[in-house]
DNA sequence: CCAAAAGTGTTCGTTCTACACCCATGT
DNA sequence: ACATGGGTGTAGAACGAACACTTTTGG
């Protein structure tokens, strides 16, 4: 029920990670395009989530609004991290005119605002209609700049980690050293020694042990901690050490 | 000669920052208001360079364009660091005919994209037709969030020092770590001992000596630097240690 | 001979790295 | 009893911070 019209020069793109125990994935959607056009196509009809904007929406709501028509998600934190503006973005005619089909405006020009967020592929169900979860070490082509797109995302998102602590948006509020360091490991792709790991956490102030422990686990039940978002703000001096 | 027309839509801001061998300027430019309007305002009558981008225009290209239009400032290298979408920002009514006056428009809804840039306030003539430099740490209230733009541009070439060697696009082709160290000191605020800073630069292979010195100057001439721009890359794992 | 910046080493504390074994629990 | 992850300590290397004096040049 918006009355504002779509800014026909403004649009969002969204890159959403899911991960899981092992894997890192990047939320794709299909585009449907005329079968003649499709038989033209370099790529695969996968893309980003993304389109139009309205005049009276915030970009960031714009990006939650297109991502739930899309995938149906809803509550992903999103996190702007790029602009994309060259001239080419349209230059392939089939991409202009699925665009121009599914909006119902004349195109010329479309600077993209990127967006990223991430979500836990085991809280989703199986399977999301019309989007695919492509693991982030087998992307095939994209269309327009889309896997520069999804590289500077990664990139930003582990980053973000170090700089704003995001990575305990995605922990359960109640976490043990080895899920924080294991969920880490998915991102980078890579796990450090346990014992320093352990060391260098036990120094932050911010991550608080709780009178409370791991249950009915099949080993040692672990120590559980919280995230202190204010102690963070105030003591880090920015960019935690993982 | 531009055969496209303005995009009532977006916009470009410029943070454009002038040093000398002591302090850190920002440019700002006067605004022209009706007189009625400007005896209304809370604000000076200065604003950061920016105005609306063409259709056919990269947004890097509108800011360089616009800052030579406002500022006749040429060949600044620009950098984009934000985006600002916030829906208020016009809400100010003397804001919004101002820009409907200069560029002949309906506006309802502009977002602008943020680029910063840093010139030698040394190469540029005293004085700049209709901008003036303000120190950063003399700043009055601005209008609409160009505060915040000016700090969070600070912020972000801050990091760029480190990650992107970004302070030898600012040093001569041939500098001594004295050079480097106070140029640096400007930037941050802060001048740190001299022989731990020459210690960790001589580790940094990317910054290679000359078989040149210093010529004509009233001391002990000092040894000339050069910066690899190409080793940086390689070897560098990214972030400098300034 | 003075002013001005160049250049140089050592010590001490902190942090980082590498590395191997026993512990508590459920099945 | 075994499988699973939980949890611990130490030694050596690298790094960062603090600190004062001599050198070379031009004026």
């Amino acid at each position: 029920m918006k009355k504002a019209a779509l800014n026909p020069h403004l649009s969002v793109d969204c890159v959403i990670f899911g991960y899981n125990d092992h894997s890192l994935s990047v939320l794709l959607v299909d585009r449907e395009m005329p079968p003649a056009e499709k038989a033209n196509s370099t790529y695969k009809d996968l893309k980003l989530p993304g389109g139009l904007i309205y005049n009276d929406e915030l970009l960031i709501d714009a990006a939650a609004r297109i991502l739930e028509e899309l995938t149906t998600l809803q509550g992903v934190k999103l996190n702007q991290f790029g602009v994309l503006d060259s001239l080419d973005r349209l230059s392939n005619e089939a991409d202009r005119k699925w665009l121009e089909q599914t909006t119902g405006l004349t195109i010329d020009r479309v600077v993209s605002i990127a967006y990223y967020g991430i979500v836990s592929m085991k809280d989703l169900p199986e399977s999301i209609p019309s989007a695919h979860w492509v693991d982030i070490n087998n992307l095939d082509k994209l269309p327009f700049d889309h896997e520069k797109i999804i590289c500077e995302a990664l990139n930003v998102l582990r980053q973000h980690f170090k700089k704003e602590g995001l990575i305990f948006d995605i922990l359960p509020e109640k976490f043990t050293i080895h899920q924080l360091q294991s969920t880490l490991a998915v991102f980078y792709g890579e796990k450090a020694d346990s014992r320093n790991f352990r060391k260098k956490i036990k120094k932050m102030d911010f991550i608080v042990p709780l009178e409370e422990k791991q249950q009915n686990v099949a080993h040692k039940p672990a120590q559980l901690y919280r995230y202190d978002k204010r102690r963070f703000r105030q003591f880090s001096n920015n960019r935690i050490n993982f």
